[in-house]
DNA sequence: CGAATACATCGTTATATTGCAATGTTATAT
DNA sequence: ATATAACATTGCAATATAACGATGTATTCG
């Protein structure tokens, strides 16, 4: 039906795969490296570097915004787009104790 | 469209969206909790595991042993499945390496 | 052999995602 | 005030994904 069935799932598997989703693209992977270099990047500079529409990066943006990992900020006509390191440590961190499982 | 525009990506990029996505699900994060407490696992436990239909598992089961992070040996009736320990290494080496950037 | 067990695969339905053109919004520039 | 710039939002079309019933395929058991 291709509706996950998240309420079979712990709360905690459901929050790991969000998470692992998020990332699950190779646009949003190329944005969250473009500001982690850069520090800070707008959406005008990530059209040119994606190569994707202007509709299309602003989508994958907004994503990251809800999600919480990156933040705006409006700086007259453009908006600022930086990571927000306590949500990229918390990220990080629920990854590592994911992969810390002994196998 | 619907459709990654996979070739305006670097390599590296899809390679690590495609790690991301593979684990974007709840039921693939458990079945390799599962398999990862257990060492192995069978269809039918992962089944009675999840509460999902039994289709619906083998359909998990085999995007996990396509990707290679999964390897499953008949015995039997039964086919047992275990984590690859060199593929489990490479993806969290990937991961550590995407999230050791600076920010 | 025939039945049962354990999966895999197929086919279908429901929903989600990707991408973009068109359009809306807000702020600066003229 | 009008134009432009830099986005955001809306509304679609194309494709992908999730779930599952039904069916196929080995394998074991009686």
């Amino acid at each position: 039906m291709g509706l996950t069935r998240a309420e079979i799932f712990s709360e905690e598997q459901n929050k790991l795969a969000a998470m692992f989703k998020l990332l699950a693209h190779p646009a949003r992977i190329a944005i969250l490296q473009y500001i982690a270099v850069n520090k800070t990047g707008i959406c005008n500079d990530l059209i040119d570097e994606l190569g994707l529409a202007q509709a299309t990066v602003s989508q994958h943006l907004k994503e990251l915004k809800t999600f919480g990992i990156l933040k705006g900020k409006i700086e007259g006509k453009s908006v600022i787009y930086s990571i927000d390191p306590d949500m990229w440590i918390t990220v990080r961190g629920n990854f590592a104790i994911f992969f810390a499982q002994e196998i």
